[in-house]
DNA sequence: GTCCTTATTGCAAAAAATTGCAATAAGGAT
DNA sequence: ATCCTTATTGCAATTTTTTGCAATAAGGAC
């Protein structure tokens, strides 16, 4: 079984398809150590797969997000980016040099609980990005 | 002095030109009751302002953003919102019914505070995004 | 394996967001 | 009030993202 073969597994079981395109996308995603732009993802896939096109790409990874096998990871300025939906973190991200540090998720459980407690919401919170400025910039 | 004139005289007390663009887009945003999008502020603006066009519009924005007089409020698929910069507060967003809820600050700074004393960031977090499904939602 | 249904893709076009640069106008100096 | 400097804007062009629709191919039935 390829490397994806968990996550395509997932797609037949629930009654989607399995396309190469979407094969090579989770692929892509899987082997990233962070997560990736639209851009960068088709820029990687497309040597794959020459025919694939920029709203497939758009396409899929929206809908990878909506049933939850990929997570959207907001990042600065609401540019978009992806990375595969595995344990939940998060990340401390600085505004001058785009360094990231993870948070594990156990940081923010009780304020996550605390909050559905109060407003009876349900979350499906599984990447917060907190902004700042890291211990290095900010002596410079 | 007009409502947004707090904002404009931060503006030229901070060596930025005070220009009616400017001065609308704030004003814009000072009578907004959420956040709004660059679209719909170029729209609202445009009516006052014939010849203002969208890239002034996403610029100001980005501009106004940066010094801190706006803050930019994340919101569902990366789409990019802005609303003036007031006390710190967050939102609960129900990913079917795209409902709201305020989070006041004193929820989150506790955790603010243990993430900038564990990691040495300055966290510069005035609008944190929290995704779920609210009570409504989760019946139906 | 072949056929059938329809989810998914690719293509073409549109819409949204961004960038470079010359023209304009804000604000200080005279 | 007029001039000067340069931050800011508008225009034109580009890049990025989205949408509609016809063509394709995945997966089930035979």
């Amino acid at each position: 079984m390829t490397c994806e073969g968990n996550f395509t597994k997932k797609l037949s079981e629930r009654g989607y398809r399995v396309t190469p395109q979407r094969r090579e996308i989770l692929h892509i995603l899987l082997h990233a150590d962070a997560h990736l732009t639209p851009a960068e993802i088709f820029e990687e896939a497309h040597k794959k797969l020459p025919n694939l096109t920029e709203p497939t790409v758009y396409r899929t990874l929206e809908f990878l997000a909506e049933i939850g096998l990929a997570q959207e990871a907001y990042s600065e300025k609401s540019k978009s980016a992806y990375e595969i939906s595995g344990y939940a973190h998060h990340h401390l991200i600085c505004r001058k040099c785009a360094k990231e540090v993870e948070i594990p998720h156990v940081k923010v459980e009780g304020l996550c609980q605390n909050l559905e407690d109060e407003t009876g919401f349900k979350l499906m919170q599984n990447h917060l990005s907190f902004f700042g400025i890291c211990p290095d910039c900010q002596e410079n």
